[in-house]
DNA sequence: TTTTCATTATAACACTTGTTATTTTACAGG
DNA sequence: CCTGTAAAATAACAAGTGTTATAATGAAAA
């Protein structure tokens, strides 16, 4: 009957996706997602509405990438939100555009960090959990102090201000969660 | 002899500035800022070689208004930091745009953030001498520390991820610098 | 008043963007 | 082998960008 399609909506979503790591969301535009797909504009439309619904769709993407980074980042931490706060630094080092567009930028189509963070699986509710088992008295409070501290990092790493090894990094975060363990 | 000059550099200046605080550096563009302004682009190209150039100069009158912001600030805290991570905090709640431009996007046209928030009177020497004469071991580390957490604090800020007080605020990084205070 | 010439406005150029109309292409059923 | 039809390519539109060429303007010197 008619044409088989030659593009389909993953090789768009992919090559988006690609596009938004390397070279961040605002270059994700419809010729050069059509020119690094080896395609006309026409299939981007086909399979979506408008530009906006891909990137929302990359957005998607994106989260899952985190999603999926932190679910096989080593995590070698005794003490609760310092495996999450290192796949959390580590994400932003290693993608930075990826984590621009998901816990800074705000383009319109993004959910609260909180909601990223805790993903599918209650990443966050984890933590504070393990921090009450552990003693903590209040673990949101904790968890807060912590997180702040972590998305500092995470955020100066983006202009090279942040210059700590993984390794430093680990201490100090384990540090700080003693420091503020010492008054919560 | 010639026509007199009706539109001067501080005129393009001040509307860019503007302009940048409000709807941030991504809308100064030539047109905009003529409208803005009440003029053609002509008058900008003949006070700025380039789009770019006046861009460093909003980048400028950007760093000058925090620098001003931070000095007329009202400091109330005895300890070291805190004022002037209440400050960092306040302009980046009240002053959105400007804050991302000095000290989160890359636009090229940037300083690291010690640099700008140090500025032309060494507030962070200052801070960081303080911090050594109230009996600190290591200062330097607790600059580091103490500016990831108000640093994680103004970045969350802007997403609305970060809804304390002022007044909250404040007691947090009092806290914060007796917690880390305690380990260092 | 006329002339001069920097300043300003108007247009244009070349480019990019999202989006859509139109044409071409290719595949499968008759 | 046609022929219908969906997919893809081409081309266009309208709006935006930085930048520049050209024309109009206005004020001061002659």
């Amino acid at each position: 009957m008619a044409r088989k399609e030659s593009i389909t909506i993953n090789d768009i979503l992919n090559t988006g996706f690609e596009m938004a790591k390397e070279e961040g969301i605002r270059n994700v535009t419809a010729r050069k997602v059509a020119a690094k797909a080896g395609c006309s504009t026409q299939p981007i439309f086909r399979v979506y509405k408008n530009m906006e619904e891909l990137w929302t769709a990359v957005y998607g993407k994106a989260s899952e990438c985190f999603e999926e980074f932190y679910r096989s980042f080593d995590k070698k931490s005794k003490m609760p939100f310092v495996d999450l706060g290192m796949a959390y630094i580590s994400f932003a080092m290693k993608y930075k555009n990826l984590f621009m567009l998901l816990f800074v930028e705000d383009v319109g189509v993004g959910k609260p960090l909180y909601e990223v963070l805790n993903g599918t699986e209650g990443n966050v509710i984890k933590e504070i959990n393990a921090a009450k088992e552990l003693g903590c008295a209040k673990p949101q409070d904790m968890f807060m102090r912590m997180w702040i501290f972590i998305h500092g990092a995470a955020c100066m790493s983006l202009n090279g201000d942040y210059d700590l090894s993984m390794e430093e990094t680990g201490k100090l975060l384990e540090e700080s969660y003693n420091s503020f363990a010492a008054n919560l």
